[in-house]
RNA sequence: GGGAGUUUAGCUCAGCUGGUUCAGAGCAUCUGCCUUACAAGCAGAGGGUCGGGGGUUCGAAUCCCUCAACUCCCA
């Protein structure tokens, strides 16, 4: 034979990528004959090179776009990369900073002149990389966030929003980020347990000499912002302070003592430090106090001239420092070590300062509403459900979104200053200056206006995703293009949880709000894929395997049901190589269940009548499965999709199917059963495509010689069709049979080769007879026949039917005696329980028809054994 | 501190409105096999008090209470 015997991925993936491309076969237009199905991608990292984590979320999406293309749906899966403002910029203020380059020595213009040619240069590898997994994206259609055509649209809603008065300019409280110098939103934020100290300091009373309170704080450096302390009004250790001040140590300033519910009695000494500019709880405090704010950090985490003291210190160091300083002053009571979250960026690690400053928001209470409507009304539907709820926490304590960033990267906000203080939102310049002039009556001229210097959060782009990457105007023509029209809503969402809020929850908003109609209809949330000491995969604990080398290694096919078979909706992929070569192996053995087919030579006179029970009994099975298969699908259960697939083909095409009608050694095959086969074969590669396109492409062609046309990712997914169920048990009867001889065998120590002759005692000798050669064949035997008694013989009972298989003197009486008698007292137990139930009136009076039912049958099996088992018994005397 | 979720075999997970899908699957483990499609394989086997405790019920992995552990979100 000339076929290799083991399956060669590289050069197949190769071959038929190459060929789906280059017959366009991803591509999808709008047909208003056919129904469309879209899955828009979720736009990875331009600057982003594939990983893990991009590997399951991608072979989810080629997975269902791939079959409902075979459904005869119009198929779209739109591919593109998003700019993200933050991790490009990084990545490219890094990259110059190699190359001797500070950011701070250019211009904007030119700091983006070098963004966009390391952009075009790398930007964008992660796409090409898919296309080794076999994503089977329409490539024509690739967008990118900072596109002009979806730049134009992520301005025009910004000015639309701001028209609409849902975006407002506003000083806030953010999470500043000293080191990358930018605004972060609450999401950006990672909360890590830090170790630090509790430091407890001495504030004088004011007007006295010898009384002070004491206030704990991991922050002593702030002191110098305090603006009052706080006392909770209930506190009876306090009521001597009420309404007296008190004095910051080293400064000498005096500040009031307020009282507040807020104040937790139990935490650090009861006394609260109220320092609006550097604390959020305290900054809520303080606009409820109308108290004073002052802000003694620069935006570099350094001190500034309002903290008196260490003025250039950095934070950290200050810290240290006022700690020396306070005890110096003997202000200091002690320092305790203590544990806290702190807020770290989750771009630059720095610890996130809370930070006072003039920042662009978007009103969400409002413009939230329908989100959160269709989601609670299941008009859109996460999978698995749980996150509904989580979902649902998030809408309902929204808060307005931070949508600007210090950053230069990105679409800049088109807000315009003016030299009278006041500014306009315009998408142009020209626009603006016009709307400026009319506004207040002035005579500014281009040179007058300087825009806004920030840029918008990435997401405020990428929430326009579904959309925008269709048609770019409708954010102010407000009609749809053919294309959105035809397309939008999209189907399916495939995300990482952890984007739930980002991404998901935003382009549902956007989605409302621009098209009156959800931009999906089912989320479909995946894990996070961890190594095996359950960490999260990133590049710089150097954790995660190589994609391209696992591809390389396993095949593309291999990795993605390796990924595949262990990541339910919802849940964390732990991986682990075995996974992908588990999906190696599954691909060697379709593989080689080929060999065997495509090896076979017909002989047309031969009488295939033979096969006719088997070839049923695996059609029944086949459609048996497909409808769990396709269960599976519609409720999103792509791993159980896989797994069931995974066994049909493993377990009842290759274990049973083919062993049942593979012919003797060298021995040919009837015309008859080799057609049925392969037309088996077919629909089973049909079955296995989505998740195993290249092989099953190759095979498909192997099969027979086929046109474009006729190429495996445009055939039909199988029909449905009604399965008889007592044919597939019956066969399982046979099977168990043919198990248990095996089972003989092993623990006899008999050899396979060595033929049996088997007697059964059956009520029902049909169900047997029907599959009469496969019984010979699977289990070699000599003879079969049906009959009462069988001397000197083995025995088993499968349901009521009582098998012999004679075995001469070398039959051990008492250890088979022993083993049924086991059996037998295992048997009655289980009927002893089933009989209390049903000698029990409560249960036979409340329980349902259908159960006592079940519960009478299991009673007579159970007897009809118990029967057998006695009789083997007695048998062997 | 508030909220949500999870806990079933060594691992990863199924298990629908309580009752034949009721204790399951895959992998791993163990025992035999190089039986001419496949050792990337074949045949067979073992393994769980369904996190602990209590309750409801004729009947609980499933419903309720409680405790514990872990995870996530918000503060």
């Amino acid at each position: 034979m000339s076929i290799a015997s083991k399956y060669e991925p590289a050069s197949a993936e190769a071959k038929w990528y190459a060929y789906w491309m280059e017959h366009k076969l991803f591509s999808s237009s709008v047909d208003p004959n056919k129904e469309p199905y879209t899955i828009v991608i979720p736009p990875p990292n331009v600057t982003g090179v594939l990983h893990m984590g991009h590997m399951l979320n991608n072979t989810i999406q080629d997975v269902l776009i791939r079959r409902a293309r075979m459904q005869g749906k119009n198929a779209c899966w739109v591919p593109g990369t998003d700019h993200a403002s933050i991790a490009t910029e990084t990545k490219v203020v890094q990259l110059l900073k190699e190359k001797g380059i500070d950011k701070k020595d250019l211009t904007r213009e030119q700091f983006l002149t070098h963004a966009w040619e390391w952009k075009e240069k790398y930007g964008g590898i992660i796409l090409e990389q898919l296309k080794k997994l076999g994503a089977s994206c329409d490539w024509d259609r690739t967008a990118f966030t900072m596109d002009p055509g979806l730049s134009d649209a992520v301005l025009s809603v910004f000015v639309d929003l701001h028209q609409k008065g849902k975006i407002y300019r506003g000083i806030r409280m953010v999470n500043w980020d000293p080191k990358g110098q930018t605004a972060l939103s609450d999401d950006e934020v990672i909360m890590k347990e830090v170790a630090s100290k509790l430091y407890y300091i001495n504030y004088a009373i004011e007007g006295t000499t010898d009384q002070f309170l004491t206030i704990a704080t991991t922050r002593p450096e702030t002191i110098m912002a305090d603006v009052a302390i706080c006392i909770n009004p209930e506190d009876p250790r306090f009521t001597h302070l009420k309404g007296k001040r008190a004095i910051i140590p080293l400064i000498n300033r005096s500040i009031p003592i307020i009282e507040d519910s807020y104040v937790d009695m139990e935490f650090g000494t009861g006394c609260l430090k109220v320092t609006p500019a550097h604390d959020l709880n305290d900054y809520e405090l303080g606009v409820k106090h109308k108290l004073e704010v002052i802000d003694i950090l620069n935006d570099n985490g350094t001190l500034n001239e309002k903290a008196q003291l260490l003025v250039g210190e950095d934070r950290f160091i200050a810290r240290k420092k006022i700690g020396k300083l306070l005890e110096e002053a003997g202000q200091l009571q002690k320092v305790e070590e203590y544990t806290s979250n702190v807020g770290h960026s989750e771009r630059s690690d720095a610890v996130i300062e809370p930070k006072l400053s003039m920042q662009w928001f978007l009103k969400m209470d409002e413009i939230t509403q329908p989100a959160f409507k269709a989601v609670m009304e299941d008009i859109i539907q996460l999978h698995p459900p749980k996150f509904k709820n989580m979902y649902r926490v998030w809408m309902e304590n929204v808060r307005d979104w931070c949508i600007s960033r210090q950053l230069w990267w990105g679409h800049q906000i088109p807000a315009y200053y003016l030299p009278n203080g006041e500014y306009v939102v315009a998408k142009t310049a020209e626009e603006a200056l016009a709307l400026a002039n009319q506004k207040f009556n002035t005579q500014y001229s281009l040179a007058d206006l300087t825009q806004d210097e920030d840029v918008l959060d990435t997401w405020f782009s990428s929430w326009l995703w579904p959309i925008s990457v269709f048609d770019t105007d409708v954010f102010t023509t407000g009609k749809p293009n053919q294309e959105l029209s035809y397309y939008y809503p999209t189907n399916d969402l495939v995300t990482a949880p952890e984007i739930l809020f980002f991404w998901v929850a935003r382009m549902v908003i956007a989605g409302y709000e621009y098209m009156g109609e959800k931009p999906f209809k089912n989320v479909y949330l995946t894990g996070i894929v961890r190594d095996k000491l359950g960490r999260k995969m990133s590049k710089s604990l150097g954790n995660s395997p190589d994609p391209l080398e696992l591809i390389a290694q396993y095949g593309a096919d291999g990795v993605r049901t390796g990924m595949l078979f262990s990541s339910p909706a919802g849940n964390d992929l732990p991986y682990d190589d075995k996974l992908v070569e588990q999906g190696r192996n599954f691909a060697n053995k379709i593989w080689n269940a080929f060999r065997l087919v495509k090896g076979w030579e017909i002989d047309p006179s031969l009488d295939g009548t033979a096969n006719a029970a088997s070839i049923e009994w695996f059609e029944q099975r086949f459609y048996q499965s497909l409808s769990e298969i396709n269960e599976h699908f519609d409720k999103f259960r792509i791993s159980d999709a896989l797994m069931a697939t995974y066994k049909l083909v493993w377990d009842d095409f290759c274990a049973w199917y083919l062993e049942m009608i593979k012919p003797a050694y060298q021995q040919p095959i009837d015309q008859a059963t080799y057609d049925k086969t392969l037309e088996i074969f077919e629909n089973i590669l049909k079955i296995l495509h989505p998740f195993m396109p290249f092989i099953t492409e190759e095979l498909w062609h192997q099969i027979s010689e086929r046109s474009v046309e006729n190429s495996l990712i445009l055939a039909t997914w199988p029909e449905t069709k009604r399965f008889d169920a007592k044919i597939t048990e019956d066969a399982a009867q046979v099977f168990e049979v043919v198990s248990q001889i095996r089972n003989l065998r092993a623990s006899k120590g008999m050899s396979p080769k060595e033929a049996l002759d088997l007697t059964i005692r059956t009520q029902n000798p049909g169900l047997y007879t029907r599959f009469e050669s496969v019984l010979i064949k699977l289990a070699n035997l000599s003879s079969l026949q049906f009959g009462d008694k069988v001397e000197q013989a083995m025995s088993f009972v499968v349901k009521a039917d009582e098998c012999f298989i004679p075995m001469g003197d070398s039959i051990d009486v008492e250890a088979e005696k022993a083993t049924i008698q086991k059996e037998l007292d295992y048997t009655k137990g289980f009927l002893a329980g089933v009989e209390k139930k049903l000698s029990n009136e409560r249960f036979v009076a409340g329980a349902p028809a259908q159960v006592l039912e079940m519960e009478r049958k299991k009673q007579s099996d159970a007897e009809a054994k118990i029967k057998a088992l006695e009789a083997s018994l007695a048998q062997l005397g």
